[in-house]
RNA sequence: GGUCCUGUAGCUCAGUAGGAUAGAGCACCAGAUUCCUAAUCUGGGGGUCACAAGUUCGAAUCUUGUCAGGAUCACCA
């Protein structure tokens, strides 16, 4: 149940009478009427501005019309008070009952509590991580793995479904570095010395175990040969290495893509040859010469011919081009071939998630997605930006072209796939990230998970505790839902409800901005507002959750405890954080 | 030069389908432990929401301009 929406239905049905007695025009905007949760108790639980929004399209001030609803809607029974209040607003209070109604709610939903359909089982399809096959995952990788997985999640729980896939770039020339770097390392793993790792090539030791695999497996079959004899055979090895390297990195973080594609397998199958052939037949393909980019940056330019897409028909900047002056393909060219195929095999919705520098090909992309599927499938980019790492606040480097760069696997290790997933997620997508090694092991409220995870720990202690005083009584969720509400009196446990009944809002929130680090905040809030007041009871006896005088109370307020475990374990479930039972 | 992002408390940041007195954490100051994990909590000070106009009942939020910082900009991926 959405309590926001319900209520909200109430209130656009009296809207619907007013205009159909001619109260309000019918040309009343209603999209601008909402219905916000207070900040301020004093002006009840929910305000819409209504009133307000309505009076310009009637001949009466806000306040007049505002008591005409208000009082049309105090005929309801969930209502306790409705008041007009500053400029018009019209606040509304619901009686408790109301709000305690809402605790069994949660306790039989369980974490599906908060779970909408609003996408309506539309098919999306969400490309992340997509890091090429030449190495090691580094930190930077990992936040767009988070980002993509827990966005996967967020619309999944709010009724998309969802196909979360894997874009292989196995098809460039860096493709050709990684294998001619292999060939090196296969050569020193021959007993070659091979000095220092020409620049431009992969220093990374990774490869030195590839190299010595290779030595193993064939000895020295390669070794007297020339690069075209080998380097079909070096690449094909590499990306299967460099991708079981990937891919036991995404297990570390617990990532698991459905789909994997890859771009050499498309355009074997003659993907972009098609892609070309249809964009001819709309004729958004010529052969042409780019100006030169206007600016500093024009230095060392040369007029090149070149197919060309015209992408600035569909609302890029300029034309972008296809093939390369060798002939190749571009990755632009690939990308279009493979945006189609997704629209081919029924995704009309496709999210793509990058790393923040992509993004200047953002409008290109999008002006290909608009091409190829003739403005029915939509394409929107989430953009990733950097991940500082910082060990106690100093910066530690990582670059993926050095020899040593912080991979995720040594992230991992330190922290754990939990605490990596929840930081950064605690971010927005598209600014820079503070990722402190030391602060996300601390025990304490500096870090947000461990504060998140101690209201969980402690609401899981609650429920072995109590038996311990009243072993005789049962306290499944399905048992706890049976309480007595009506004893959940004070002001602070149905601010704690309200809080909870916030949950699938923030969720519908969250998805249709494709934002899911307002999830974490949520969270804190949530575990904030359980901290303070499980800390009532250290000075006022009555507010404990356990009250060895009273078995009624104890229960419901398991009731309520338990609730809000299940929201947090809800909510850590988008993000892909396992909740913990008790604080180690 | 184009495009885009950012600018909110001393620091790190929340807060966009416009809402009432702009929030949280850190740091600083003052408190709370016969008690379910004090690993926590309570209270306090701290603001020209970069600046300026505009839109309107109402702007941190929308529009335009200015300033500052950053990213990116033909064939790489």
């Amino acid at each position: 149940m959405n309590v926001i929406q319900k209520i909200l239905e109430f209130i656009q049905v009296e809207i619907k009478d007013l205009i159909s007695e001619g109260i309000v025009s019918s040309s009343a905007d209603l999209t601008k009427i909402n219905l916000d949760v207070t900040k301020d108790p004093a002006h009840g639980d929910f305000s819409t501005n209504a009133a307000m929004v309505l009076s310009k399209f009637s001949d009466m001030k806000p306040h007049d019309l505002g008591k005409i609803i208000a009082d049309r809607l105090k005929e309801k029974n969930e209502f306790k008070t409705i008041e007009i209040a500053g400029p018009g607003f019209i606040n509304i209070r619901l009686v408790r009952k109301f709000w305690r109604s809402l605790i069994p709610i949660i306790l039989k939903s369980g974490i599906g509590y908060g779970d909408s359909n609003i996408g309506k089982g539309q098919l999306v399809n969400i490309e992340y991580v997509s890091a090429n096959p030449t190495g090691p995952m580094h930190i930077g990788h990992a936040r767009g793995a988070v980002f993509g997985d827990a966005l996967s999640s967020l619309l999944e729980k709010v009724g998309y479904k969802v196909t979360r896939e894997y874009y292989i770039n196995d098809d460039g020339s860096q493709i050709d570095v990684l294998a001619r770097s292999t060939y090196l390392r296969y050569r020193e793993a021959l007993g070659e010395d091979i000095g220092e790792i020409p620049e431009g090539l992969y220093p990374g030791d990774y490869l030195k175990t590839l190299g010595e695999f290779i030595k193993r497996k064939d000895g020295d079959k390669w070794k007297n040969l020339s690069e075209n004899e080998w380097l079909g055979s070096f690449r094909k090895l590499a990306i299967q290495e460099m991708m079981a390297l990937i891919r036991e990195d995404l297990i570390s973080l617990g990532v698991v893509h459905n789909v994997f594609v890859s771009e050499a397998e498309l355009v074997g199958k003659g993907a972009n040859d098609e892609v070309l052939k249809e964009l001819k037949k709309d004729d958004l393909i010529y052969t042409g010469i780019l100006d030169a980019p206007k600016g500093k940056s024009s230095e060392g330019w040369e007029a090149r011919s070149q197919l060309l897409f015209r992408s600035s028909q569909f609302g890029d900047d300029v034309d972008r081009a296809l093939k390369k002056v060798d002939g190749e393909w571009t990755y632009f060219a690939s990308d279009i071939a493979y945006h189609r195929d997704k629209f081919r095999r029924g995704f009309n919705k496709m999210i793509d998630v990058w790393g923040a520098d992509h993004k200047g090909y953002v409008k290109r992309m999008q002006s290909a997605v608009d091409a190829i599927t003739k403005g029915e499938g939509s394409l929107s980019v989430s953009l990733c930006n950097l991940v500082n790492l910082l060990e106690d606040g100093k910066p530690s480097k990582m670059s993926k072209r050095e020899g040593s760069f912080v991979t995720l696997r040594d992230v991992v290790k330190a922290v754990g796939p939990d605490a990596v997933r929840f930081v950064m997620l605690t971010r927005n997508n598209d600014v820079p990230l503070d990722f402190d090694l030391k602060i996300v092991l601390e025990q304490s409220k500096d870090n947000p998970l461990f504060y998140v995870q101690y209201a969980h720990a402690r609401i899981c202690s609650l429920l072995r505790n109590v038996l311990e005083i009243f072993p005789d009584i049962a306290i499944s969720d399905d048992d706890l839902s049976g309480a007595d509400l009506n004893l959940l009196t004070s002001d602070s446990e149905i601010e704690m409800i309200k809080e909870l009944a916030n949950w699938p809002e923030v969720i519908k929130r969250s998805a249709k901005a494709n934002e899911p680090h307002r999830v974490a905040f949520y969270l804190y809030e949530l575990a904030a507002s359980f901290h303070s007041f499980w800390n009532k009871g250290n000075s006022e006896e009555e507010l404990r959750f356990i009250i060895p005088s009273r078995v009624d109370k104890t229960i419901v307020r398991l009731a309520l405890a338990r609730s809000v475990a299940i929201v947090i374990a809800s909510g850590l479930g988008v993000m892909g954080v396992k909740p913990v039972e008790e604080m180690r």
